[in-house]
DNA sequence: ATCTTATTGTCAGAGTGCTGACATTAATAT
DNA sequence: ATATTAATGTCAGCACTCTGACAATAAGAT
């Protein structure tokens, strides 16, 4: 697979060292750190997104697919996606509301209880490793702009009050 | 995303401030810089990744497509995926070497280096606002951990077999 | 009662990213 | 000459994410 022992490229170096830019950077280390979360979370089945969207759910069960996707700022498409994966894989539940009509209560099963335990053990020892080498007001530092960076989607235009 | 105004779920706030988890804040970063560049690069009906790619092949044209996955941290069917929609859009051509039976040499179009021309002064002016609010240190800080973040992935042992 | 708007949810289509499986070519070993 | 290995590329299938379009419910305005 990739990540292999081949020599890279050499001249192709410059752009991807600490003087590249910081998109590109932003992306790559996404990208990798996702890949180390899919691959440390495959023995629960579980994909990152999926892994979001139980935390949430177990934390706040009353919230709807359409709460759940304004929290972690996705569509509401791509919420329904990951909890139709999730039904499939019988991780959770939605019964049919009644009072309101269209909105659905949505539970973690057994199944998804016994497995969001296990994940986050996973988890969590791989957000150490993140951390491992920064002092705390390096950290800081890094929590603002990692927020800075993310926020900013939202402002610049549009959001028609 | 995102375009209400609508309150958030007040109480599932404090997992996403500045006190989140790594992991959790790098993902929405990396998601919300994605969108910006998607929408601002919508003009050139390109995407980050393809920016990505032709900024590659512009710069070092000799590279295989394999090579570009090497470079890019991306497996080689990925980024066959993204030529391939680049090829569709006449962005660029691929006419096999000879040779070299099974290589192919990858060039941009015309209209490649056209687009690729004008989608850089629109990306770049969003890597000054990623950069904006922080102090010379502080961004040596972020790339730093940034280039920490990804590199790990690569690691760690399991590369082979 | 009807029209409008907001909210919630879905379907369809496209692009990105992965794994797994496979074919082709080149280089090397037997 | 044949077998092995490495490198390049592809196809199939799945998950995630977006946009765009649409249906159904709830609440308010006329």
């Amino acid at each position: 697979m990739s990540k292999t022992t081949r020599p890279l490229p050499g001249e192709a170096t410059d752009k991807r060292g600490p003087d590249g830019y910081l998109g590109y950077l932003l992306r790559q280390a996404a990208n990798g750190y996702r890949h180390r979360v899919d691959t440390s979370l495959r023995e629960t089945g579980l994909t990152q997104p999926q892994f979001a969207a139980l935390t949430m759910l177990d934390a706040y069960p009353e919230h709807s697919s359409a709460d759940l996707a304004r929290i972690a700022l996705l569509t509401p498409q791509t919420m329904s996606t990951i909890l139709r994966n999730l039904e499939n894989a019988a991780l959770i539940r939605r019964h049919p509301h009644q009072e309101h009509g269209r909105k659905r209560r949505i539970e973690l099963t057994d199944a998804g209880r016994q497995v969001l335990v296990r994940a986050k053990r996973l988890v969590y020892a791989l957000e150490t490793d993140l951390a491992e080498g920064f002092s705390e007001e390096e950290q800081r530092t890094i929590r603002r702009w990692l927020v800075a960076a993310g926020r900013r989607s939202c402002e610049g235009g549009a959001t028609k009050s």
